[in-house]
DNA sequence: TAATGAAAAGGACATATGTCCAAAAAGGGG
DNA sequence: CCCCTTTTTGGACATATGTCCTTTTCATTA
């Protein structure tokens, strides 16, 4: 993690997403704008967490362990998302994991500022409802659909989210190993294999070592039957 | 649904339940006290939200239909509950069904008052925010275990989370028809039958044509492994 | 280049769950 | 009381997924 010290650049993201709106004088708050490197944890589970961060750049995943050493993918996230919001709230250490996907950037709100000055802001109060109940709803789908789909809607669903949208079409997913994937969408990695060997052999992906290609994008979006981690 | 009109009854319940300290000056606002029996539809899926309702006697469910006939279990709640809170921020139509379990009782509070008059009460945004929250919070765990859990898991928690508390030994519980146990575990009525039927076998359950009674509340409780409808 | 260890692939078999269907049991109305 | 419908129960078999291993592939370094 790394603090960034470019007023201007804060400036110019504040106003991009509108969060001069919601903070009037916004230079007088003790905003910090922080990188993160790709694969950088941003939260740790469990820890307590000291910042409401804003993401304004990159994307990031949230999973949450459940074992020892396995870890269940529950969303990705994109600008502009709310990472803390929970925490702040409810006042307990981190629920979920939050690793940097891509290169980040965040803007970050002590939490004690918070709650010594903006509990009686409406505007910031209404924003977080706002994407409280965005992530309620978007969670209370895909806990309903997770119920009902199988490894294969997960993986595609999961392929298609970590594809860069536009250039979908045979992209190259870097994906690390097997059982990562595995453990992210709750099987086993054996399984996993048979699935992706399924996938191959009906020419919806290309499998090599380290990274997954995408053949036929329409397929696999049919497979993930609106399933989405995003 | 049934109008109450007792303003007695109306401010106990809003004392009991400190509504009274987000909404100063009660008596002047548009509350109304409702009534449900066992089985009414509180809120019809699909249908437009008119009041936010705090749900503080009786016990709901919240369901989410998929296909024609099949609807699938999401959460009981019990009262001190929101109800109507995600469609009141989001501004859309109901997303998920709530049926009265048993009798009910709710004060409601109609959205345009809401909007004209409380968005900028910051007692009433900060209770919204710790309602969504505790929901987000405890959807998240339960989407995660869901993904994990067997159909043995989800209907030993579905028993245990409609047994009265207090006498859950023995207790004869109402279950309506199987096939609708199914829809609402997110499984096929010829698997519960199955699983019923393991149960049974273990001395764990007892099951006439409508009732199932608890013999062994520990083990059911083990069997559960921590995933909760409430 | 050969040795070695990690990750991937996959065989064999077990369990969980679904699909399709038929038989049995329970109610309900004539 | 009997016929008819609905619900329950469960057989037979298929598919999805998990467990336990062994083999294969790949990368790394002695």
């Amino acid at each position: 993690m790394q603090i960034i010290r470019d007023s201007l650049l804060l400036r110019d993201k504040l106003m991009k997403y509108e969060l001069h709106k919601i903070f009037e004088q916004y230079e007088q708050r003790p905003f910090k704008l922080l990188s993160y490197e790709a694969g950088e944890t941003i939260l740790r589970e469990g820890a307590e967490a000291e910042y409401l961060l804003y993401l304004v750049e990159g994307r990031v995943k949230a999973t949450s362990s459940i074992e020892t050493g396995k870890s269940l993918l529950l969303r990705f996230n994109h600008p502009l998302a709310l990472i803390g919001d929970l925490e702040l709230i409810r006042h307990m250490p981190i629920q979920s994991q939050i690793t940097a996907v891509t290169e980040c950037l965040c803007i970050a709100l002590p939490f004690d500022y918070i709650y010594k000055n903006e509990m009686e802001n409406t505007a910031f109060l209404q924003d977080l409802l706002k994407h409280l109940s965005y992530k309620l709803q978007t969670i209370t789908t895909s806990s309903r659909v997770n119920l009902l789909a199988s490894v294969e809607n997960r993986l595609a669903s999961f392929l298609l989210s970590i594809s860069t949208p536009g250039n979908e079409f045979g992209t190259e997913l870097q994906t690390g190993n097997t059982r990562e994937i595995a453990d992210l969408l709750g099987t086993t990695h054996r399984h996993l294999n048979r699935v992706i060997h399924d996938l191959t052999e009906k020419g919806i992906i290309e499998k090599t070592r380290h990274t997954i290609r995408i053949l036929n994008y329409e397929k696999l979006k049919e497979i993930s039957q609106g399933l989405r981690y995003e």
